[in-house]
DNA sequence: AGCACGATGCTCT
DNA sequence: GAGCATCGTGCTT
């Protein structure tokens, strides 16, 4: 089942643990390609001082204030595609960034997109599944764009870790710390379903 | 096996 | 013109 609308259109801390589990599908050169997602971050309205949206609306975050379940992709680092999902209603700018993700279809495509380097990060995971510019602002509650999220595994509260989210150097405090970025256990869900 | 640093180009001031 | 929600290399241990 892909997720609807209504999944994204929640506190964003909620959907970020919603999503651990969650299946990412992308569909590349007609070929499936399938991760778990394991580790997720919230960034949350203009106050949060991590979150693109401190400055304002502007043509980079403007995804951000719109409809929730669209992707907000961004580049960074002069290398680096970011994948986000727009959480919240409209006019709130929050989103979710995906950080990591288990293959569990299409791995070896994904490792041949990466010159067989492994997969796991949040630039990495959007090389290998080939999500960049064309895909900022596509919706993700449809098959249409080829890139879309489904329910997938329940992870249980047990197999879940909060930490402070990764990479935030000048950022000040408290936001620096705010326990916003989620993640299962080893990075790893057992039995996941196909 | 781990850490430090440089690459690289887009976005906003 | 500075800063950046990272990655890969190369050096050290």
């Amino acid at each position: 089942m892909i997720l609807p609308r209504s999944f994204y259109n929640r506190p964003t801390l909620t959907v970020a643990r919603a999503l651990l589990g969650a299946r990412l599908v992308r569909v590349l050169d007609g070929v499936k390609l399938v991760g778990l997602i394991v580790e997720t971050e919230a960034y949350i309205g203009e106050k949060d001082l991590a979150c693109h949206a401190k400055a304002g609306r502007t043509p980079r975050t403007q995804v951000m204030y719109g409809e929730p379940g669209h992707a907000y992709v961004y580049f960074t680092y002069g290398n680096h595609w970011m994948l986000n999902v727009v959480t919240e209603r409209v006019n709130f700018p929050a989103a979710v960034l995906i950080r990591a993700i288990q293959p569990i279809q299409g791995a070896e495509v994904m490792s041949k997109r990466r010159n067989g380097r492994d997969t796991f990060g949040p630039g990495k995971l959007c090389q290998a599944m080939g999500i960049g510019k064309g895909e900022n602002g596509v919706d993700l509650t449809g098959a249409a764009s080829g890139l879309w999220i489904e329910a997938g595994v329940e992870v249980p509260d047990s197999l879940v870790t909060k930490s402070p989210r990764v990479g935030l150097t000048s950022v000040p405090e408290p936001w620096k710390s705010k326990p916003w970025r989620f993640l299962v256990k080893d990075h790893v869900i057992a039995s996941p379903s196909r």
